[in-house]
DNA sequence: GTCCAAGTGTTAAATTTTTCACATGTGAAG
DNA sequence: CTTCACATGTGAAAAATTTAACACTTGGAC
C-alpha cells in the first residue's frame, strides 16, 4: 500500500524547500539552494530534491539537462489543505477573525467579482444563522 | 543573545505537540500522549514538552503534582504569523481564494458584527482599489 | 571531437531528533 | 507515616534528518 503523500509529515527542512517551490511554482536545484538562509551545499539542496520525489511530493523534467522540480499535489490543493489545517487548529470558532486578518492586509486588490462573491456568502449564513 | 522563539522552526514531533496545546489552550503530558496518533510512550512526550520549554515555546506551572503546560506565544499572535506565513507561500494573489474558502466552511457563525466588519473592510477596498 | 562548466546519483559520515528504561519525587487515602 | 499510583528528570541508545565528498554525465562553445 502505497501512502499519499501528505504535507503534514514532512521534515523541517522538507518543509523549506516545499514552500519554495509552491512559491516559484517550480524550481530548480539552484533556485532552491539560493533561497535557502542557511546556504547549504548544492548538494545537499538534491539530495534533498530526490528524497521528496521519492516521497512523492515532487516530480521533475529534465530541461537541457538540468531538473526542474513541481509538485505534485497542486497549488490549489495543497493551499485548502493546509488551510483547513490552521483553522481547525488555530482559528476554531474565530473564522471571523481569519477573514477580517486576510481582508485587511489585501483590502485593494479584491475584484468586483470577488467582491460579490464574498457579500453573497455572508449574506447566505445570515439567512440561515444566527 | 537569546533567539526568539519562532514556530517554523519546529521539527515535526514538535510540531505535532504544539498543535495539541494550541488545540485545547493547555495540555499536561498525559492530555499530549492521548492525542498523538502513534502512541509514543509518556517518558517520550514529556522529553519533548522538556524541550519545548526550554526553547521557549512553552511554560508550565505545577497543579497539584502534574505539569500543565501552556503556550509561551499567545494564541492570537501565533494563529496570525502561521496565516501570514500560508498567505505569503501559498495564497499570493489570490487572497479573495481563502477568504471564500473560510466562509464557505463557517457560513453560519458569523455574528452581526463580525459581518458588518467584514463588509465594511469590502467596502473600503472597493473605494481605494481597481 | 574536445573541453569545461555545471548538472546529476550515490554512499557514507555528521548532526539532530526522537525514543525509552530507569531512578526518583509527590499527593492523597488509609 | 506508609503506601501506592502516578508524576517527573535524565542519560544514553536508536532512528531520522541533513550534510557533503566523490565519481560520473551532459550541453554548448570552440
Amino acid at each position: 500500500m502505497e501512502k499519499r503523500p501528505d504535507l503534514n509529515d514532512l521534515t523541517r527542512r522538507e518543509r523549506q524547500i516545499m514552500d519554495i517551490v509552491y512559491r516559484m511554482g517550480n524550481a530548480t536545484a539552484v533556485d532552491v539552494m539560493e533561497r535557502l538562509s542557511d546556504n547549504p551545499v548544492n548538494a545537499t539542496v538534491r539530495t534533498m530534491l530526490s528524497v521528496l520525489e521519492e516521497k512523492g511530493f515532487l516530480w521533475h523534467e529534465s530541461e537541457k539537462g538540468r531538473y526542474v522540480y513541481y509538485p505534485t499535489i497542486p497549488l490549489t490543493s495543497a493551499r485548502n489543505k493546509v488551510l483547513d489545517n490552521i483553522l481547525e487548529t488555530f482559528f476554531r470558532g474565530a473564522e471571523a477573525n481569519a477573514v477580517i486578518s486576510i481582508l485587511k492586509k489585501s483590502e485593494a486588490k479584491l475584484s468586483d467579482e470577488e467582491r460579490k462573491m464574498i457579500i453573497d456568502l455572508i449574506g447566505r449564513s445570515k439567512k440561515e444563522g444566527r
